[in-house]
DNA sequence: ATGTCCCAGTCTCTGGGA
C-alpha cells in the first residue's frame, strides 16, 4: 500500500499538477491540505474520472483550509473535523466574517477515515503567525484537542496514520537555518512538544529520504529562489502507529512536484507499506 | 531583495494569509 500526503496549495489551481501526480504515482491513499475550496466544489468528479478507482472525502469552507482524503482502497467511517476541535477565536478587535467571539466554529482542518484496514487522518495545523499572536494560542489549543482526539482513536484504531502539513519543524535539523528561525513560529519549544505529545501517544514520526541533497525538507517558499537554494523545511508529516510503523517499506520527499510550472509550495511525502 | 502565489471582493487592483 502507497500512502501520499500533499498539501497542495488550492486543489482547483493545483488540479493539473495534482491529476498529472496520481497518474504517475498511484498512492492508494492520499491527504491533502490546503484545499482552499468548499467541499460542494472539490473537484472529485475530474479525480475519479481518471480511472484509477479512487473515492474522494472533503471537508471545505472556500477560501482558507480545507483537507481531504483519496481512496482506492476503501473509504469509511468518514468524519470531519474531530471532537473538541477549537475554532480561531482572533485577536481582540479582529473582524471576522464567522460568528459571534465565543461561537467560533471549527476551521476544515481535519478529515479521517478507514482506508484499507488503516485510520488515516488528512491534518492542517494553524500557522501560529507569530508567537505572541492569538493565531499561536489557537494552534497550541488544537494541537492539545487533537491529541485528545487520536489517544481516543488510538484505542478503537489501533492501526492509524495522522499525515498532513504540522506547520512544526520537529527539530533544528528540520529547517535550512536555525538561526534564522529564532523568535518565528514552527521551531518554538512549546510546538514541538505538542508534536512530542502527539509521539507520546505511539505515533511514529516516518522520515521521508531526500530525493536530492541531505534534507528531506517538505516545503520551501514561492519567495527568493527557496526551492533551488534548498531554503526548506520539514513540516509535512507521517506519523504512524506501530501496526503501521512495522509496514513501513520506505518514504521519500517527492521534489520533483515542487519543480516546473505552477507547483504547490509544499512537495508530497510518499510512504511504501509493505 | 519583502524577490511569490492564491483567494475573494472592493473585481484588470487590493488586502490578507501563507
Amino acid at each position: 500500500m502507497r500512502l501520499a500526503t500533499w498539501n497542495v496549495n488550492s486543489v482547483k489551481a493545483r488540479l493539473p499538477r495534482l491529476l498529472e501526480w496520481l497518474a504517475e504515482t498511484e498512492p492508494d491513499v492520499v491527504g491533502l491540505q490546503e484545499t482552499k475550496v468548499a467541499a460542494g466544489a472539490f473537484p472529485a468528479a475530474e479525480i475519479e474520472d481518471l480511472g484509477l478507482g479512487y473515492e474522494v472525502a472533503a471537508h471545505g469552507e472556500g477560501r482558507w483550509n480545507g483537507v481531504a482524503l483519496l481512496s482506492r482502497v476503501g473509504l469509511e467511517r468518514v468524519s470531519l473535523g474531530f471532537a473538541g476541535e477549537p475554532g480561531y477565536e482572533g485577536e481582540p478587535g479582529e473582524s471576522l466574517l464567522l460568528d459571534e467571539p465565543g461561537l467560533r466554529r471549527p476551521e476544515a482542518r481535519a478529515v479521517a477515515a478507514d482506508c484499507g484496514g488503516i485510520r488515516v487522518w488528512s491534518l492542517y495545523a494553524p500557522n501560529g503567525r507569530t508567537p505572541d499572536s492569538a493565531h499561536y494560542a489557537y494552534k497550541l489549543e488544537w494541537y492539545a484537542a487533537l491529541r485528545a482526539a487520536l489517544a481516543a482513536e488510538l484505542s478503537a484504531s489501533p492501526a492509524l496514520v495522522a499525515c498532513g502539513d504540522f506547520n512544526v519543524a520537529p527539530t533544528d535539523a528540520d529547517v535550512w537555518d536555525p538561526a534564522v528561525f529564532v523568535g518565528s513560529t514552527h521551531v518554538t519549544p512549546p510546538e514541538r512538544q505538542a508534536l512530542a505529545d502527539l509521539r507520546a501517544l505511539g505515533l511514529e514520526d516516518v522520515v521521508p529520504v531526500p530525493m536530492k541533497g541531505p534534507h528531506p525538507f517538505t516545503y520551501w517558499d514561492y519567495r527568493a529562489g527557496a526551492f533551488p537554494k534548498d531554503m526548506g523545511m520539514r513540516i509535512d508529516l507521517v506519523y504512524a502507529s506501530p501496526p503501521v510503523a512495522g509496514r513501513v517499506r520506505g518514504a521519500y520527499v517527492d521534489r520533483e512536484a515542487r519543480k516546473g510550472h505552477a507547483p504547490s509550495d509544499h512537495a508530497p511525502v510518499v510512504v511504501d507499506l509493505s
